[in-house]
RNA sequence: GGGCGAUUAGCUCAGUUGGUAGAGCAACUCAUUUACACUGAGAAGGUCGGGGGUUCAAGUCCCUCAUCGCCCACCA
């Protein structure tokens, strides 16, 4: 058969495809379309059902990494295909000024500059961290849309936000006026290091080999991992059954050698004691302990500080003050209970499981603070109950289970972070600090003199838990139209830091849960299935990526054998490999535009054996998307183009052309045909590989975007 | 200490109500101006971690063991 020449815009499919010369492009004519946002679509959509989902914000204090991409990649597949089923599509980008995280990121930066943040005038620091953030979003921004996902970006929203910042202070002093948020000395994760305190997401477990020691006090035998809290321990505590201790009453003393001399030391009883654990009998320290302060509380007893907020011993320790306790300060107490003969074992293969700051790995050390918390058990006992109801799934189960525990065990969450970037705490004071400390809530200073604004501000997962209802505006026109969601897809880490907020957040403040599905995808790590980070050097940047292959081909490499909830590794012959399925619908394009001028036919009559299996391939496809099984909807759509349409359909079509017995009119049919279901074959790939199919279908003669056609 | 996940072809992984094993990559054989070598055709490759059970039938359900990974955790 002759071949015709492609000329004109044909010429480039002569060429392999050249993905950075579209992806650009293409990106910046769905934008101007204005179709990313639901409320400028073409007019078929004007009665169509919303669907929505808000994409976690990335918080704006560095790059792009790959679990960015496959976030974006399955709500972009989801959001896509929703759109061209004939949903008003609204994809919400936004962005985090991520409180804690950037500020121990410009700390850092500060370090290298020889500065630090002690000491620096607070409006300084929040501008430079301001300056710093602003540009950096900018940044970020511009990597996700390279994603490709197809997010109204008008609305794009920042933490920071005046209104959002607004509502979330209104959130604060709702909060506070329903008793769900209280102020006081409880104890707090202390990170000495960067002098704040810590939610118990932001602590992480660590195992460190510490000596156990065995002291005599008494005729008690006291074990203790911590000797240097040991100064102002004035009381005894045994199970009330525990039989060694029967001749003991609650409330009885006695005195005894202690570290600084003779000690009177009063016995209490609490079924909190393990009786197996060493003797049954132990000390308590209130201050720098949780337990020992739940002790305390419960019977009443004097709570004394015993190392400050930089990890010093205070003047309980007498001589030993100021030494830095865990290192200094405990050598020198063993050396002092020695030489007195206290100690009476040490057992040196202790391990001992701490929490420490998870981004520094300071040991925490408890400490009594007045801060804000919110009581977490009204809330979450709702929180838990949509769960068990149904009005929030779990795409994979198992998430199910961990979001229930941790609803089920609620703490108490301290959301006073001692640092200057955040929202500020809408709270004013009178005499901080003081026995006659007094307290507003408020947004305005309150009337009267002396009110001192909270330095404090909030835990950044106490805005961000806010983020569905806060990115549509608390109420008003948005909020009616896209509240509540269809989806929230975020990576699995988020399942105790974020969702539950969001689910506790919106049940509060709207009385409907945020989202209705909840889809969890694991964690995208490097080829030998180790987790990427900066120190092991194995970073994958999604950016060089997809320079090398192209978008759509990275799309791809995060979206098959990519099952929910489990994690995936990636390597680079993967992307390579869908970059060459990207080139091999280039090419069918090519035959596509060789073969045919024809105008466009539906060829939804069109029944034939080819065109049953193109649309069996389009629903199933379909349906995967509609059930998030898009591991299973890409395999498909990568199957059904190289293996049935390209292997297929186009060699029984080229038979047909190059048959010298067949007339005219049976050519005619095939042309149509081919070129019939090639349209089907771009719309049902186009949500998984946008890029190449939007240019294909530009030079298909369409006039419309493929984004809003209807699949 | 508690929970969750994984274990299937050399590698990375699918396999959704139980019905005689699938894909991609790699390797092997063949094809050289065919829309496409970023290709096509073909062949090869697995006692589905071990053991036990339910069933007409188990990769799939139940029990148990092992190994690896992840998460949670206030026994001083």
């Amino acid at each position: 058969m002759t071949r015709p020449d492609l000329t004109g815009p044909f010429a480039k499919y002569t060429k392999p495809y050249e993905a950075a010369a579209v992806e650009g492009l293409v990106y910046a004519r769905e934008i101007e379309s204005g179709f990313f946002n639901p409320d400028k679509l073409p007019a078929r959509f004007d009665n169509a059902p919303t669907w929505t989902t808000i994409m976690p914000p990335p918080n704006a204090n560095g790059r792009l990494h790959a679990g960015h991409a496959l976030d974006g990649t399955l709500k972009d597949v989801i959001g896509r295909y929703m759109r061209m089923k004939g949903h008003r599509v609204l994809i919400l980008p936004g962005s985090d000024h991520a409180g804690f995280e950037t500020q121990v990121v410009y700390e850092k930066k500060l370090e290298k500059e020889g500065r630090t943040r002690f000491g620096m005038d607070r409006d300084q620091l929040y501008k430079e961290i301001y300056d710093f953030t602003i540009a950096n979003k900018d940044t970020i921004t511009g990597e996700v849309k390279r994603i490709g996902v197809s997010a109204d970006w008008s609305r794009d929203t920042f933490t920071l936000d005046p209104q959002v910042v607004s509502g979330v202070q209104d959130t604060f002093v709702k909060m506070f006026n329903d008793e769900l948020i209280y102020r006081g000395k409880r104890d707090c994760n202390w990170c000495s290091k960067h002098q704040t305190s810590l939610s118990d997401v932001e602590t992480v477990s660590k195992e460190f080999n510490t000596p156990f020691y065995t002291f005599k006090l008494g005729e008690f035998e006291i074990g203790t991992s911590r000797p240097e809290t040991k100064f102002g321990d004035k009381y005894i505590v045994v199970h009330p059954e525990d039989s060694r201790y029967k001749k003991w009453n609650e409330g009885d003393q006695f005195t005894a050698e202690w570290i600084n001399g003779p000690q009177t030391f009063t016995i209490i009883k609490d079924d909190y004691i393990d009786m197996e654990f060493g003797t049954g009998a132990m000390t308590i320290t209130p201050w720098h302990s949780a337990v020992d302060f739940q002790i305390a509380q419960r019977h009443n007893l004097d709570m004394v500080q015993v190392i400050d907020e930089y990890g010093k011993l205070t003047e309980v320790a007498g001589a030993l003050k100021g030494l830095r306790a865990t290192t200094e300060g405990r050598k020198q107490v063993v050396e002092i209970l020695k030489n007195k003969g206290l100690i009476l074992k040490v057992n040196e293969a202790y391990k001992n499981v701490v929490p420490v700051c998870y981004k520094c790995e300071t040991p925490i050390e408890p400490q009594l603070r007045d801060q804000w918390f919110v009581s977490m058990k009204p809330l979450a006992e709702k929180a838990l109950a949509a769960s068990k109801n149904g009005d929030i799934s779990f795409v994979s189960d198992q998430f199910r289970k961990v979001y229930e525990y941790w609803m089920s065990n609620p703490i108490d969450w301290n959301i006073s972070r001692q640092i200057v970037w955040g929202i500020p705490i809408p709270a004013w004071f009178k005499n901080k600090g003081t026995t006659e400390e007094e307290f507003t809530i408020s947004k305005e200073q309150p009337d009267g003199e002396g009110w001192v604004r909270d330095a404090d501000t909030f835990d950044t997962w106490f805005s961000s838990g806010q983020w569905p209802v806060a990115t549509l505006g608390f109420s008003g026109e948005d909020f009616k139209k896209f509240y509540p969601t269809q989806l929230m897809e975020c990576g699995r880490d988020l399942v105790f830091k974020w969702v539950p907020r969001m689910v506790i957040f919106g049940l509060y403040l709207t009385g409907k849960v945020p989202f209705k599905d909840i889809y969890l995808h694991g964690m995208v790590l490097d080829p030998k299935g180790q987790k990427m980070s900066k120190s092991k050097g194995n970073v994958m940047s999604p950016i060089d990526l997809a320079d090398n292959f192209g978008m759509d081909a990275l799309r791809m490499a995060l979206l098959v054998g990519n099952t929910p909830g489990n994690d995936m590794s990636l390597a680079e012959e993967k992307v390579r490999a869908y970059k060459k399925f990207v080139n091999k619908l280039w090419n069918i394009a090519r035959f596509v535009f060789e073969n045919t001028t024809e105008a466009d036919h539906d060829i939804e009559k069109t029944r034939s054996p080819l065109t049953e299996r193109l649309f069996a391939a389009k629903e199933e496809i379909g349906k995967h998307i509609e059930d998030y099984q898009l591991h299973l909807a890409s395999e498909a759509m990568y199957h059904y183009i190289w293996h049935d349409f390209a292997d297929i359909v186009i060699e029984e079509i080229k038979k047909t052309l190059n048959n010298p017995e067949a007339d005219e009119p049976t050519k005619k049919t095939a042309r149509i045909l081919l070129r019939g279901m090639f349209i089907e074959v771009l719309k049902m790939a186009h949500p998984f590989i946008p890029f190449v199919t939007e240019e294909i279908w530009v030079d298909m003669g369409k006039k419309e975007l493929l984004m809003v056609e209807e699949w």
